[in-house]
DNA sequence: CTACTCTCTGTAGTAACTACAGACTCAAGC
DNA sequence: GCTTGAGTCTGTAGTTACTACAGAGAGTAG
């Protein structure tokens, strides 16, 4: 018997991906063209594989780009553990980065709405932030 | 005497903003049209300290739309205090929500990354997380 | 006069979607 | 048989905040 297919909004609804962003990831080539049944795509276990595959990655935050490298590696199997390692450091460099800008900005902010809190200020803490008459 | 100008470009080095990106703000109304002498625009002393506002506003994250609001909030003076914090106190929020999807990426990448270095593995870890093997 | 730097306008590209418009198809209900 | 509604199709345009040109003009140093 031929293996069991879905629709697009099957498939959406079990991968949890926009129907939408199924079809751009088909239209950039991350996804292979699907099949048809009569005019609609219809998908097979591959596919669903390959979708939660390209979720699980961009919820770790690769970039697509990224992303393509890694469904190539994936395909390689075992041998491609280290290049496949390597992206994942390099992205986590990037991601504690992100981390360290947002911590400061967390900082900043933080204090500032804490001293508009307390009420005793001359001025507006926020705005004399921004217009620079503070250290910060 | 009249007040001392700059061009775009000693603007762009005092600032620490790109030349295009100063002629962007001009173009999308964040900075008034700047005046010229002859072609070239030439900036004052209040074309300086706006753009500084601009610039420290995007180094806290703000968007450009919330850029807009603080700017006007700065004119009016202290009065608008509250309103200005209370942009920044949900400015706040979004930032430590992106902070903590961040951490999550950090803790999976991480712990992959490492076991990836472990080297006592059936598989590659990175790879069978994204295919959805592990938990995570 | 030439070379170099700066500036100008205007347009297009980037990342990763998201949001339509307008048309078609299919199954269910009456 | 007809209508209604949901789902799907293609194709295009909008989003955010810039960045990167192309091609031309202007000002300065040697």
């Amino acid at each position: 018997m031929p293996s069991p297919t879905v629709t697009i909004g099957q498939l959406s609804r079990r991968s949890g991906v926009n129907v939408e962003t199924i079809r751009y990831y088909e239209r950039i080539g991350l996804l292979p063209v699907a099949l048809r049944q009569g005019r609609y795509r219809s998908y097979d276990g591959t596919d669903v594989a390959r979708l939660g595959f390209v979720r699980r990655s961009r919820e770790l935050g690769f970039s697509i780009k990224v992303v393509r490298a890694l469904l190539d590696l994936a395909a390689g199997g075992h041998e491609n553990c280290a290049e496949a390692r390597d992206l994942a450091a390099v992205h986590l460099r990037d991601v504690r980065a992100r981390i360290a800008d947002l911590r400061r900005m967390e900082r900043t902010l933080a204090t500032t709405v804490r001293a508009c809190d307390s009420g005793d200020n001359a001025g507006c803490p926020l705005i004399e932030t921004l217009e620079g008459n503070l250290a910060g």
